[in-house]
DNA sequence: GAGCCTATCTATAAATT
DNA sequence: TAATTTATAGATAGGCT
């Protein structure tokens, strides 16, 4: 576009590169917003800048959540051959970590074997996945636990006045941590979708969990 | 473009809707593409059709190297200001968790604690970032002794040749399950970066892993 | 659905202020 | 250094196969 044919290779003038870097970027994420509201699909967009900058876009509320929809994907497309593969393996301690009941028992197997520094390659592998789903596991029980909570309070559920307060003050401050986490700024261009109607607090503080 | 202007709104009907997805799904690729080649930065993007279907582009070797990029970006922004408010509420187990010696005593304290049923959503919180921390910390500590493997295997390094050739079957057992987690079929569309001179299997395996 | 066509709309490279 | 302008390359809507 413009004056002259692009040539698809880095831009070797520091100058132009960054000029280009600055309207492209401008360009992909209008496009990416197009594309989301258009066709009604989620999308996300994360870009680096090399001074290591961050820039993003996303369709949803909070990126974190097309982030963990990725996982869920992977995890899906991956579960049943890493199943297969670990029952080759005749590893029999592998089971569904997602429909266990006590996912800290999970880890005690580990922590009675040796220290992490010594373990190899094999089972250091093992650990991060079952680390990864013990971690997306306690995230899907605080999401069920602030669901419990909003509906508590939005209900005003019949309970002692003091422990619905304390469950009004947390869900407040995992609002304004979530803030803090994810909230960062963005660039102008970014189209934040600010043509939404409001959210109360609450709702804000769920959709933005993850 | 095309033959009238575009209104910014969900296209109702389905087939138009479908057809537009998929040719702009194509066109934001391939400018994402051109981003990332021209101004020599690092993109990922990430589609999911409305009927789940997955589609995504990345211009370094693995979109979970971008996520983790992102991930620790992240960390940083929010690690200062965490610290702060832990601080601010008297916890004073709260470590930097990346430079502790030995991150399996991390979980530790937890499995002395309740059930994780039984957890508030604040506890649950702090496992959860306790949990983070660990697991980045497990795929940095892979990292580094596949790189030594790595090195062991291409120096020739004067060991025991039984042991090698451990090495070099662990490094080639990753190389497969990362191929299988990972390398998803992309869209014809998705400009894989084909004209890069190949990689030996070894520095395949080392930069696919993140 | 996947391609091809082409009129038209958009993005943007280069120039200019 | 950033905003604005302009000429042109590129993307794509709608039609057709």
């Amino acid at each position: 576009m413009g004056r002259g044919k692009v040539q698809l290779k880095r831009i070797e003038d520091k100058i132009s590169r960054q000029v280009t870097f600055s309207k492209r970027k401008g360009g992909l994420m209008k496009k990416a917003n197009e594309l989301a509201v258009l066709c009604d699909v989620e999308v996300a967009l994360l870009i680096f800048s090399d001074r290591g900058r961050l820039y993003e876009f996303c369709s949803a509320e909070s990126l974190e959540e097309i982030l963990e929809r990725y996982r869920i994907h992977v995890d899906e497309e991956a579960a049943v051959c890493r199943r297969a593969e670990l029952e080759k393996q005749n590893l029999p301690e592998c089971t569904d970590l997602r429909t266990s009941a006590n996912p800290l028992q999970m880890i005690q197997r580990h922590l009675d074997a040796q220290n992490i520094e010594q373990k190899n390659i094999t089972e250091l592998t093992e650990l991060e996945k079952e680390l990864d789903a013990i971690l997306r596991q306690t995230r899907y029980r605080k999401t069920q636990l602030l669901m419990e909570a909003a509906k508590a309070v939005q209900e005003g559920e019949k309970q002692p006045r003091k422990e619905k307060t304390f469950m009004e003050e947390e869900v407040a401050e995992m609002s304004e941590n979530l803030d803090n986490h994810y909230n960062r700024p963005l660039e102008p261009e970014s189209n934040s979708n600010s043509n939404d109607p409001p959210l109360s607090p609450l709702q804000e503080t769920l959709l933005h969990l993850f």
